[in-house]
DNA sequence: AAAAATATGTGACATTTGCCACAAATGGGT
DNA sequence: ACCCATTTGTGGCAAATGTCACATATTTTT
């Protein structure tokens, strides 16, 4: 338990402590289980600690967008995230099974008197959580506010190979997500791919990509 | 300078100390001027006191893209915000003129063992400040992962004056910069915001903007 | 092992968008 | 009050993108 960014410095009785102080619940979910509602206005923060989840938009047309993969560490809420707009629900679906503890934004920024120690070491190693969800969002921000789908494929292919510091990587996940996450049509950039493949700026097969320029 | 979020719960003399204890830099910027530019790998973050700044990028091509604007309480540095895509360069540049303050990322993560009560109550704002950019940047991703020019803009529209509950509103920028901001082009803007006046669905003079749907 | 569901790949066609060029309006600064 | 820079507004045209429709892998479930 120690491992996870959540309990860095952080003991199984000061954990249990903590439960109570802050109200803290922990659940598991199954597979399509839905974690999280935005728009009941719980005011609590998810995080996600083991298995994955999405965070989904549905339009008061019916259009599904997924705004964000949550993996283990994954911080989401109201709080951390505005959503609601108008019509359109925001949910947390689980993907793969895991465990998501949930607490109180209230109790993590008000400082209460008991527990103080705790409390801070929690913050901690909440700022890290979200300070790592903003680093993913602003990587999402500089992918998405590329003009064409073809800059986007280069800036989204450019950082994953430049974290694993290779021109050849594996995608997290299948093209057709990829094509949710750069917010295109499926079958554009399928189209785009191809000329790319064609003009040998990349090299694709399945989820292993390489670029070549 | 109590009622600033970085320095709430901290007096002046706190502050005093801190700015020893972390190595914290403050310093006023006029317009125009380059407030930080990543790539240099100072890892610093760095949080804007007055005034108001920009992060642009401007890619291989020579095009440049507004990623974020900052406010008095906007953060930015490269562990907040992953950049460096291969060629292009990501600067932060003043616009209206203020005061910026640095501090090590290492400093406020690294749990220090002398002034470790000024330490968690920096760090507790830091998580706030932190959690508002995640806010506006999970806002950002919503707007632009819509398919459309019409739909970013009525997202946008519709957050502003879900914000001001209100049905009008002004925007807090020009139309130019609303265009960067959903990343479309301008011009294509304009007509899609022309047919939308003509349909009857928003009325924009200037920079008052009323949903009318 | 078969069946069902999901993912990949491709093409034709309509629509949207980006790009360019230019005129008018607005806004600061001196 | 003037000038200069920026912003707003508009139109034509080419290129990029989305939509639909379908065939084929691939993966998952039964």
């Amino acid at each position: 338990m120690e491992q996870f960014p959540l309990f860095r410095n952080i003991t199984a009785e000061q954990w249990q402590d903590m439960q109570r102080c802050f109200g803290v619940v922990e659940r598991s979910y199954r597979a399509d289980e839905v974690i999280y509602d935005f728009g009941d206005g719980r005011n609590m923060i998810g995080i996600v600690l083991s298995g994955s989840a999405v965070v989904e938009r549905i339009d008061d047309q019916g259009n599904r967008a997924i705004l964000e993969h949550l993996t283990p560490g994954g911080v989401f809420g109201e709080m951390l995230m505005f959503a609601n707009v108008h019509g359109d629900s925001i949910r947390v679906l689980c993907e793969q099974p895991g465990r998501v503890c949930f607490l109180s934004y209230q109790a993590l920024t008000k400082r209460c008197e008991n527990a103080c120690d705790h409390h801070s070491r929690l913050v901690e190693n909440m700022f890290t959580l979200v300070a790592d969800k903003a680093t993913l969002l602003s990587e999402r921000v500089e992918v998405l506010s590329r003009r064409s789908i073809r800059d986007k494929l280069l800036c989204y292919f450019a950082m994953q190979s430049a974290k694993g510091q290779q021109s050849a990587f594996t995608l997290p996940f299948t093209l057709s997500a990829l094509a949710d996450y750069i917010s295109a049509d499926r079958s554009a950039m399928m189209r785009e791919l191809k000329k790319m493949r064609a003009e040998g700026i990349v090299e694709v097969k399945g989820r292993q990509v390489r670029l070549t320029a």
